[in-house]
RNA sequence: GCCCGGGUGGUGGAAUGGUAUACACGGAGGACUUAAAAUCCUCUGGUCGCAAGACCUUGUGGGUUCGAGUCCCACCCCGGGCACCA
């Protein structure tokens, strides 16, 4: 017997594989094709992490499983190397950025190599491969060619310190990732994508594909789409030809366009807030004669200016504005005059840079309403359903106005509690209005009928209107009673002798504050106190309009739709997503193929002169006015026009790192192709992928922007597809021992080598399926792995007692249900919970004297996509002279799932107190009778008859007594 | 605040509404060994009990059900994403 010895058998194997060459996809029609990807890694100086291997072996498991099913498997590597490390490396060592990529790709390789991943070692791409990108440049031209891209003055983030524009990602706390220095905005020019022309269809497209529903969520998220309406409003001032020529003809009145999500609530618009920078406030400055505080105006827009977006953007930051005085709007529902404010609550790149400000119905407009003192109008009005007399269908609607009174003591801090005992109801007082009758006189009078009380020293009302709805059973009517809350206050503690039957009615108490928080039982009434203790809050919920003209009584969409008519709006639709800035002011990156010519302005460099390749340096580092390292490089940058001839200069700035990757995937299907980004017939043949695995961080930038770009690509007519990915799952972050971060910094970082070399390529990766779901983050365990190991040293020992027979009914059966249990849990990313299937199964096994060469050939199949190495190792020894990879995965046999005896569990009165073995030819009242007569059974019924006895076959027995 | 996940032994985690704690790690005891490692066997949620056994237990509180980790309602806590997006 020869002992499981994984440094020996795992670089044989990983020869064997190679010499044959059997993972290689072939464009072989005859079989159905499989396209498997993981994210491609970044080859960084430290080589491969525990998490590249925890993706990049779960799809080695679905390829390696299809590949037995029949299919013809693309499962491709390639690097997306250009990028950061390798420029502030070069920067600080001089060594070229290309020199130290190909170093850290060779040791990548050798990596991924010694871990068995069945990966197509021919189809590789490197992204910074001159040959590669040459066609990401030509898609940057595509884009160019149909208005996709274009060139805007764009804030950026800026390091005074290093002179370098910044990417986001590169902005931690507001600080320079690099020196920490604090981050300042510039304006520059910068290429941008038009991503947002494709919100919409990012977002809906997002129902044709096979991705996990938080990754769908983030990405909706993040798109931001909102369904609304743009509504104009007229100013109360005209221009004249002289102030402004591009307003409109003499005479015609300017309007503010505000985006809402809530026309229904137009009729509580009592303001507007254009953002500082909006255009039109700009315009009004220019106007001497508009606004009557410019002074003030111009400088909360310049305090708004210094104002770093963390700080402006900063969570519950109190609200800042100025009101533009001598200038109004007119609410287009009401015909109200109402007044425009600036506020930096207001963003000016999202909807239209101004609101319709309805504070009674807007948590924000609501904050800045309360300080500046202005109009709360509400005009929704919440719905309560009476749960105990819920309205009928049936019955008539009858329409009631009535009163909720909020009563507190003459002298002390309390308030009033009705007890009904024939409802049982604790909660306010209430009231019916009478015709022309005042609804302040009504409550007073029916606080003095209900309480006995005489002497109100005030009544006011509560900012708070609702609806009730309820069914009167005596008269067979649903009443809608529109409630105005009042709160009233005694003077003194006079009281009058109530009637008997007003006794029966209330029974009255005094509460505090918290008392009557508790204790109040309706919820309408306990939402009337708490906005009466708030002194107002924003109604944000669904409601019936109310105060709202022709539009009462109006509800959701209709009341949305009815109002944007009133007012002649369109409805519209904003998304949160912006346009993607594209340029880097670096070196490492593809150079963006464009020049600008002295005389023909902007020319894309013509494809036969692509690729436009990055010319060798002596300094990374950037230079004074944050150009990138390439501008310094006259030779590189001036050039003949290629359309005139004449002087022109070679854009400077580089791609960000997201492009390569945005299209690495339809390289792989044809990863040589000198004439075409990709052949038709190729393209045709793989796309979409069907199964794509890679990490929760790129949900919204790379995941997001491929799409952006597979898309614009259908649409050209490049690619078969709308979408490029068919399935998308992510698996979850591995994390140092503790459950913290695996950092360098830290020194907590696991090196997979290490775990190759101590345990062996094949342990490693069932460890690593074996932790935990598979989605989820989860710490690294070192004491853990000796478990995936010795699982292997068990199958290792089998193959020693192997006998040519067959195993009896209940070993088949144990034998089909392990894989179907295995084979199912690969698809659903259950690879723990196959693991630990097939352990028990091993378990089984081992108990035996012997097994037979069935069992473990099937064994050996359902293990190979886990630990390839073992599994090819063991299969050749028993005597096979091919490999794993060409046989076909084992198939179950339906017939065979069902073991003919089982033990139930016999309950009485849902508490296990006996088992009970049955065999399938058992009726229930076998069951029954049996489990009846069983002495535990017996004990537990102590005599009694059972009332129920409930038989499930094959599961239980509940007997209630 | 909003949107996703998630809360189960000492630990990682299993459980189509049907014997909660599978599998694995760790721990305890034993076998083998001069000894150790490796391996194998037994035990291992908690409380009470000599034992037989009983009771309790899936974040908390209610509910539905013959039966709830699983379904419903309310709440608490943890992780991730977004965040003045009208």
């Amino acid at each position: 017997m020869n002992s499981y010895d994984p440094k020996e058998i795992e670089p044989k194997w990983q020869k064997v594989w190679e010499e044959q060459g059997i993972h290689h996809a072939k464009e072989d029609v005859k079989k159905p094709k499989y396209y498997a990807l993981m994210e491609f890694p970044y080859p960084s100086g430290d080589g491969l992490h525990t998490g590249h291997v925890r993706g990049y072996t779960a799809m080695d498991i679905i390829a390696r499983k299809r590949r037995m099913e029949g299919y013809n498997v693309l499962y491709p590597i390639g690097w997306d190397a250009f990028g950061l490390p390798a420029e502030n490396y070069a920067i600080k060592t001089g060594i070229q950025p290309a020199i130290t990529t190909k170093k850290n790709i060779e040791n990548y390789r050798k990596q991924f190599k010694s871990l068995g991943m069945s990966l197509d070692w021919d189809r590789e791409v490197d992204t910074t491969d001159p040959k590669y990108y040459k066609w990401t440049q030509w898609l940057f031209l595509k884009f160019l060619e149909n208005d996709l891209a274009y060139k805007a003055k764009m804030n950026i983030n800026w390091c005074p310190k290093d002179k370098i524009g910044l990417a986001n990602e590169e902005v931690v706390d507001g600080k320079c990732e690099r020196c920490g220095t604090q981050v300042e905005k510039r304006v520059k020019e910068q290429w941008m994508l038009r991503i947002t022309k494709y919100a919409d269809r990012l977002d809906r497209d997002l129902d044709l594909v096979d991705f996990p529903e938080r990754v769908k969520a983030q990405q909706r998220n993040w798109i931001g789409r909102s369904e609304g309406a743009e509504i104009d409003f007229l100013l109360d001032f005209t221009y004249d030809k002289k102030a402004n020529a591009n307003r409109g003809p003499n005479g015609e009145k300017a309007a503010i366009k505000v985006f809402t999500t809530r026309p229904d609530t137009i009729f509580g618009a009592t303001y507007l807030v254009l953002a500082p920078e909006h255009p039109w406030v700009t315009l009004a400055i220019e106007q001497h004669e508009v606004l009557e505080n410019k002074k003030e105006v111009i400088a909360y827009i310049n305090s708004v200016k210094n104002k770093e977006e963390i700080e402006r953007t900063a969570e519950g930051k109190e609200k800042t504005g100025v009101e533009l005085k001598g200038v109004k709007a007119i609410n287009p529902a009401t015909g109200e005059e109402i007044p425009i404010w600036i506020a930096d609550y207001v963003l000016p790149n999202y909807g239209t840079g101004a609101i319709m400000a309805v504070p009674a119905h807007d948590e924000r407009d609501f904050e800045f309403a309360a300080k500046f003192k202005l109009p709360i109008k509400q005009v929704v009005a919440p719905v309560f359903y009476d749960k105990t007399n819920p309205v009928k269908p049936d019955a008539e609607n009858t329409i009631r106005h009535g009163v909720i009174i909020i009563i507190k003591h003459w002298s002390e801090d309390k308030y009033l509690l009705d007890y009904s005992p024939k409802f049982n109801w604790k909660c306010l007082f209430t009231g019916g209005i009478e015709e022309g009758e005042d609804p302040l006189e009504a409550a007073t009078r029916e606080v003095r009928e209900e309480t006995g009380y005489q002497n109100i020293k005030s009544a006011v009302y509560v900012p708070f209107e609702h609806i009730d709805k309820f069914h009167a059973p005596h008269k067979n009517l649903n009443r809608h009673v529109f409630q105005k809350n009042i709160f009233i206050q005694l003077a003194d503690g006079e009281e009058k002798e109530r009637s008997d039957e007003e006794k029966d009615l209330h029974h009255i108490s005094w509460l505090s504050e918290a008392e009557m928080k508790k204790e109040i039982s309706l919820p309408n009434h306990l939402e009337v106190f708490e906005i009466f203790l708030q002194n107002g809050k924003a109604i944000t919920g669904e409601g019936s309009l109310i105060n709202s003209g022709t539009l009462d009584g109006l509800i959701g969409i209709e009341a949305k739709d009815k109002a944007i008519e009133l007012v002649n709006g369109t409805k519209k639709t904003s998304f949160k997503l912006r346009d993607w800035i594209f340029s880097r002011q670096r070196y490492w990156g593809e150079p963006i193929p464009v020049i600008h010519c002295e005389k023909c302005g902007m020319v894309p460099v013509p494809e036969k002169n692509l690729p436009v390749t990055l010319p060798e340096v002596a300094m990374y580092e950037p230079t004074d006015n944050g150009e990138s390292p390439l501008s310094a490089i006259d030779s590189w940058v001036n050039v003949e026009c290629s359309t005139c001839g004449g002087k022109a200069k070679r854009e400077t700035d580089t791609m960000p790192n997201w492009a390569g990757s945005s299209w690495y995937f339809l390289r792989y299907t044809d990863p040589n192709n000198d004439a075409e980004f990709a052949s038709k017939e190729r393209l045709n043949h793989w796309t979409p992928v069907d199964w794509y695995n890679g990490g929760m961080e790129h949900t919204t930038l790379h995941l997001l922007y491929s799409r952006f770009w597979h898309k614009f690509f259908f649409d050209i007519g490049l690619v078969p597809t709308t979408e490029p990915y068919q399935k998308r799952t992510s698996h979850g972050l591995i994390l140092a021992e503790g459950g913290v971060k695996m950092s360098k910094s830290k020194g907590n970082v696991v090196n997979p080598d290490k775990v190759v070399e101590q345990f062996g390529a094949d342990t490693l990766r069932v460890y690593e399926m074996f932790m935990g779901p598979f989605e989820q983050a989860i710490a690294w365990n070192e004491e853990s792995l000796v478990g995936p190991r010795r699982f292997i040293e068990k199958v290792w020992k089998l193959q020693y007692k192997i006998e040519d027979k067959d195993p009896d009914v209940d070993r088949q059966i144990d034998m089909h249900r392990t894989i179907k249990k295995v084979s199912g849990d690969i698809e659903l990313l259950g690879f723990n919970t196959a693991i630990s299937t097939l352990m028990i199964w091993v378990n089984t096994l081992e108990k035996y004297d012997s097994v037979s060469k069935m069992e473990f050939e099937t064994l050996t199949k359902l293990l190979a996509p886990f630990a390839p190495h073992v599994a090819d190792e063991v299969w050749y020894s028993i005597g096979h002279g091919h490999i794993l990879a060409t046989e076909t995965w084992p198939d179950f046999d339906e017939q065979k799932l069902e073991k003919r005896e089982a033990i139930l569990a016999v309950q009485v009165n849902g508490k296990v107190r006996a088992t009970l073995t049955t065999s399938a030819d058992d009726t229930e009242d076998d069951v029954k009778t049996r489990a009846l007569e069983l002495p535990e059974v017996q004990k537990w019924l102590n005599g009694a008859v059972p009332k129920k006895v409930i038989v499930v076959l094959g599961k239980i027995v509940n007997i209630v007594v």
